[in-house]
RNA sequence: GGCCCCGUGGUCAAGCGGUUAAGACAUCGCCCUUUCACGGCGGAGACAUGGGUUCGAUUCCCGUCGGGGUCACCA
């Protein structure tokens, strides 16, 4: 069961439509909770409420039942006092914290408690740690394998002044009352599960099984660090959305990262869907791999290579709409869009050059009159750039061969044929054996008719582009080229 | 600083006492090819370091160095 649990304990750092925003971002990659929140004020399941500020009645309870067992105790030492006993700690050159005979509050009696809060005066609650530092606890983590602490002997608090219970409280309780099997969170946890282990025990409660995840890294100026909402756009899920890189390519990559024998089972199994695969908690890396966005684009790339051309359609339109509008209007004609996509796509070999939905425009814009003609700037001809030759080149093309009922064995024959007749090579090899024999090769009187139709010189086949531009385009667009020149 | 985790090519990583130390991305070259992309073939490139243990250490132990985490009335 995968259940959604909100920690809003800390109402400084609270966020406005916070739950809807983490509701719809898991959904925009398909998770879904079995049960817990699945709206800003909507819940599902039996173990509610999964909203932890609506639960301080219970947590409040707990911590009543430890005081009556004396596991707990109020304290009414001042942020300065804490502050003024680090420090002491500290030019002492030992470990500062609450615990031992630092532990002022530690053995007040119940009549001078009961004083002190009917004056008035604030406290919080304290857990009584029955932990020794000088003895060692040993934890069995799902990820990280053995591990050994010191015991924790700190008297950390339970409930803070506002009545709410700090993170270590609220999980112990929030998780034993909603039946947890396994706790998977980031590593930065691991140092605190002696603690966890402690109040577990303590509350009398089983303690979940613990999997501790390294987080994803970041490479900065040399440095390694954790990769932080701040500093790092792709740290925000919306990151993808508005990047457009598809949630199944995010999805993939992902996998790469937590379990290496992915990759694997993926070439193996090209058509299964992720969900077959089987996740290993114990396959899973100890320390933080670099993100890579090298290797997710690439993900990508392979990702949409396997998309229909519909798939593939849907997909940018829907971006296009939300990211930009341009693109939507080119993709308004979907009979034409669905062509233009389905260039050298759904066979054996697709290509691979869209990576992301925002590669979209820029992939396809040529495809389109309106496009073309406002991208359109001096021509890049490459081996053949003499005027004359250029115009000669694209009359005779238009005039004598082009016939848009051509198959494509015709189509590149009579190309070759064009070549041959003004002294350029009709194959490639042949040019290279005897350069000296010939202007230039069918490449290159290619290039000139992919420059005049596209105004670039790399593009897909130019069969199929042609095709689908249709006759009309064709001819329009090389006199255009004709004129320009 | 204390405590804890980690350290195989640029990156992600197999291997866990005896291997020519896999593979993927990136990179370079060649082939295919009308260009590009795809695909195929090949190249360069790694066990942080010093001591042990052992017939033999990338694999086990200790130290050093390096990276990361944590030491809150934040999660």
């Amino acid at each position: 069961m995968f259940f959604l649990r909100i920690e809003d304990t800390d109402q400084k750092r609270e966020i406005e439509n916070g739950i809807q925003d983490i509701v719809s971002s898991l959904k925009d990659f398909d998770l879904e909770p079995d049960e817990g929140m699945i709206g800003e004020n909507e819940e599902k399941g039996i173990y509610g409420p999964y909203k932890q500020s609506l639960r301080k009645e219970i947590y409040q309870s707990y911590a009543k039942y430890l005081i009556e067992q004396a596991k707990a105790y109020p304290c009414f030492c001042t942020a300065e006092e804490l502050e003024e006993m680090r420090k002491k700690q500290e030019d002492a050159k030992i470990r500062t914290g609450y615990y031992g005979v630092w532990a002022k509050c530690r053995n007040i009696t119940v009549e001078e408690a009961i004083n002190k809060i009917k004056n008035g005066e604030q406290y919080i609650i304290r857990f009584k740690s029955p932990g020794r530092e000088d003895r060692k606890i040993k934890h069995k983590d799902l990820i990280k394998g053995n591990v050994e602490f010191p015991e924790n002997d700190q008297d950390i608090v339970i409930i803070k002044a506002d009545g709410l219970p700090t993170y270590h409280f609220a999980h112990s309780v929030d998780d034993h009352l909603m039946r947890t099997t396994h706790v998977i969170r980031g590593d930065e946890w691991l140092s605190s599960v002696p603690l966890h282990l402690q109040l577990f025990q303590e509350l009398g409660f089983k303690a979940p099984k613990y999997a501790h995840i390294a987080p994803i890294m970041k490479n900065d100026n040399g440095n390694k660090r954790k990769l932080s909402k701040r500093k790092d756009a792709e740290a925000a899920v919306s990151y993808y959305e508005e990047e457009g890189i598809p949630k199944e390519a995010v999805k993939e990559y992902l996998l790469n990262i937590a379990n290496s024998n992915f990759e694997n089972w993926r070439r193996q199994n090209q058509e299964k869907d992720i969900s077959e695969f089987e996740l290993m908690l114990n396959k899973m890396s100890v320390s933080g791999a670099l993100f890579d966005m090298t290797k997710l684009l690439d993900v990508g790339k392979t990702v949409i290579s396997r998309f229909t051309a519909k798939k593939v359609y849907d997909e940018s339109k829907k971006w296009a709409k939300r990211h930009d509008q341009e693109l939507a209007k080119l993709l308004e004609d979907e009979e034409y869009a669905l062509k233009v996509f389905g260039i050298e796509r759904e066979n054996k070999k697709p290509r691979k050059d869209i990576s992301k939905w925002s590669e979209v425009k820029e992939n396809i814009s040529y495809m389109y009159d309106e496009m073309f003609y406002k991208e359109k700037q001096d021509y890049p001809y490459q081996v053949i750039n003499n005027k004359e030759e250029i115009k000669n080149i694209l009359n005779l093309y238009i005039e004598k061969y082009y016939n848009e009922l051509d198959d494509k064995q015709t189509w590149f024959d009579k190309i070759k044929e064009l070549s041959g007749s003004l002294e350029y090579a009709k194959e490639v090899k042949e040019f290279k054996a005897n350069p000296e024999l010939y202007k230039a090769h069918v490449g290159d009187v290619s290039t000139v008719l992919r420059v005049a139709l596209t105004s670039r010189t790399n593009t897909p086949d130019m069969y199929e582009i042609m095709k689908v531009l249709g006759k009309e385009t064709v001819e329009k667009r090389i006199k255009s080229a004709i004129e320009a020149l």
